[in-house]
RNA sequence: CAGAGAGUAGCUCAGCUUGGUAGAGCGUCUGGUUUGGGACCAGAAGGUCGCAGGUUCAAAUCCUGUCUCUCUGACCA
């Protein structure tokens, strides 16, 4: 946990400053009892019937008060360490003429999810979904001299990506918050390299998810459609998360599924066939199960061949070998025949003579191609697999009878190029075996190297006055993300559980019967006791029964919560609990209220 | 992009098959009784039935087109 403000004595979640005071009914909490039915992810459910979000359209949201209130405090610790590790903030337009990405064929590259408009003259513009380009082409004015480097700007601005499929409320929007960084060197290594400041980020990220309390993980990760050599992604544990981390219990090893790396399998062509080469008449089987049944045998019984294409390339096919219950892995598949590789197009995979859905790795004998295969994909005496013609397939494949000549001409490649999955043995681990569990992704640090600026020309002279390619990394946090994110990890029946640090307020007070003497009186002045202590207070002063109030407060999830009522400061007492304490509140000398608010802040936070 | 579904009151939905005065619950407002985990009684407001055409004496309902939203998959810094 990073602390701050050392100098003072607060709990760092708080304000360093008086904290705020609100009164319920003079902001906009619009909560409700149901939820919108379209709502599914408990993060989405709660943000609507909690009033912290609106729809306006697809993947597009009206902040509420509250949820703005949690959004600038994600920032406010974003910023501080950000700041704290040397970068600084600037901040760049959303609007951007599409030339800019013609350098780098990130128009072509990032395709419809570049959202894309025209004016009134015809001239396309794009809705930036990152800012690599502007910044790289602000960068070849603005630069003039290796003296100037190292520079690392970032700014939190809204981004826009025209997704497929928004989904989840805040999780999947085509409009969101984010905090993008930069950073410009000249070398790799030392105090000025980027290695220096990629493990600065790594760092400032660590603080930042930890100081929001967030239950998190860094993983190993794909550098995906930015490009570049190393990334790291910072993944909220949570069982419900779209990604999958692959983690090594003995060695701490813990990656993304896109990434992770199996550990050494045994394997040989060398088994002896225990059935004869059958065709079989499979038609109108959509789906490798149906077939498997067919024939009598299951998935992780068959093999699964696909076909790809190297990119660029007119015809130099690539056939991928898998188990038919695995996942081929396109990064990996790349990474084994040593170039770029996309899935055929079906049409040209026919015309060349794949029978699309029918592929078996025999077509070697009969095409000029690549074949790679994973380990799992041999270890079998006996295999059903296509029969290299429409609606046929075949049982009795061995390796060593059928690919005979192949083999002896050491055709094909044997490597790792499946997702991981758990059980897997672990690529650092002599022995253990991966686990897998759930995320969801919230930020993540690229090494992106002279990708952008060999594309846009970003070069300065260097001290023996040779001109060099600037080196890049870029560094990407999904605040509006991290808000659900969050909600997602915690949160119970009754609604969301805020931890401190990022929660729209500190404490809550609920008045119950706010309109007898003395009694908001009374609440204002614990409030203005709490806001001197550095507390953000929200008084529920709306003239409501206690029920409805008190199922709020849940739904709201503020974390700490004080009950007042005309019979507790009568007896000289208030009641207290925390949202995440089971039960009823406890009661409590009011005298000592703001006492144990600081004493619960750090048993919660 | 493929497949599926939905647009009727602020929210959740019924009505559509078989065309004939626009409905319920929750919420909101007024008055009253209440007041510790989404109360009760009485009353009220609130909807060009997504939009545009068409059929018909008559369309929320049938037909055509269109827009929007959602789900599953594909895709996804």
């Amino acid at each position: 946990m990073s602390t701050i403000n050392a100098q003072s004595d607060r709990h760092t979640a708080l304000s360093t400053t008086n904290g705020c005071v609100h009164n319920w009914s003079q902001t906009l909490i619009p909560t409700t009892r149901e939820a919108p039915s379209d709502a599914e992810t408990s993060s989405h459910i709660y943000m609507v019937r909690a009033g912290y979000i609106r729809q306006v359209g697809a993947g597009i949201y009206n902040y509420l008060p509250l949820a703005w209130r949690s959004l600038k405090k994600i920032s406010a610790i974003v910023r501080e360490e950000m700041d704290a590790a040397g970068a600084s903030e600037f901040l760049m337009p959303a609007l951007m003429p599409i030339e800019l990405y013609k350098d780098t064929k990130r128009d072509v590259d990032y395709g419809n999810l570049l959202f894309t408009l025209e004016d009134r003259h015809g001239r396309r513009s794009a809705l930036g979904p990152t800012h690599e380009e502007v910044i790289t082409d602000l960068m070849c004015g603005a630069v003039t001299s290796y003296k100037q480097f190292p520079l690392n700007l970032y700014q939190i601005q809204s981004k826009f990506r025209d997704e497929a499929r928004p989904r989840a409320g805040l999780l999947r929007c085509r409009e969101f918050i984010m905090k993008d960084a930069y950073s410009f060197h000249l070398e790799l290594e030392g105090d000025a390299g980027l290695n220096h400041t990629y493990d600065k980020m790594y760092q400032a990220y660590t603080n930042i998810f930890t100081r929001c309390g967030l239950d998190f993980s860094a993983v190993e990760a794909e550098a995906g459609p930015i490009g570049g050599s190393a990334s790291h992604e910072f993944m909220v544990n949570c069982a419900n998360g779209e990604d999958t981390i692959l983690y090594c219990p003995e060695s701490g090893y813990t990656a993304n599924v896109e990434k992770a790396e199996i550990g050494q399998r045994d394997w040989s062509f060398d088994v002896a066939p225990t059935e004869e080469l059958t065709k079989h008449h499979t038609p109108g089987m959509p789906g490798i199960d149906l077939v498997a049944e067919h024939l009598g045998t299951n998935a992780a019984g068959m093999l699964k061949s696909i076909v790809f294409r190297r990119t660029g390339t007119e015809n130099k096919w690539v056939i991928a070998v898998v188990r038919g219950d695995h996942d081929v892995n396109e990064g990996k598949v790349r990474d084994a025949v040593g170039t770029g590789v996309e899935m055929a197009p079906e049409k040209e995979a026919k015309e060349a003579g794949f029978a699309i859905g029918y592929v078996s790795p025999r077509m070697i004998d009969s095409t000029k191609l690549t074949l790679v295969v994973d380990p799992d994909a041999l270890a079998a005496a006996s295999w059903a697999t296509g029969a290299d013609e429409n609606d046929h397939h075949v049982t009795g494949f061995n390796w060593s009878r059928d690919m005979a000549d192949a083999i002896a001409q050491d055709k094909i490649k044997v490597a790792d190029i499946r997702n991981a999955q758990a059980g897997d043995p672990s690529p650092r681990a002599q022995g253990a075996k991966l686990e897998a569990r759930r995320g969801i992704e919230v930020g993540h640090i690229f090494k992106l190297g002279t990708k952008y600026s060999k594309a846009m020309g970003l070069s300065v002279l260097n001290k023996d006055q040779k001109k060099q390619d600037v080196i890049m990394g870029c560094y990407g946090i999904g605040v509006s993300r991290t808000l659900s994110a969050c909600i997602e990890s915690a949160h119970d029946d009754n609604g969301i559980i805020w931890p401190l640090a990022i929660a729209p307020y500190h404490a809550q007070i609920i008045v119950i019967k706010p309109k007898d003497d003395g009694v908001m009186d009374e609440a204002d002045k614990l409030a203005a006791e709490l806001s001197a202590h550095g507390f953000d207070v929200l008084i529920d002063d709306r003239d409501d029964r206690p029920g409805p109030k008190f199922k709020d407060a849940d739904l709201v999830g503020i974390p700490l919560r004080f009950i007042i009522s005309p019979k507790t400061i009568e007896a000289g007492q208030i009641e207290f609990k925390a949202r995440a304490d089971e039960g009823k509140a406890e009661l409590i000398d009011r005298a000592k209220a703001v006492e144990a608010a600081l004493a619960k802040c750090e048993s919660i936070a």
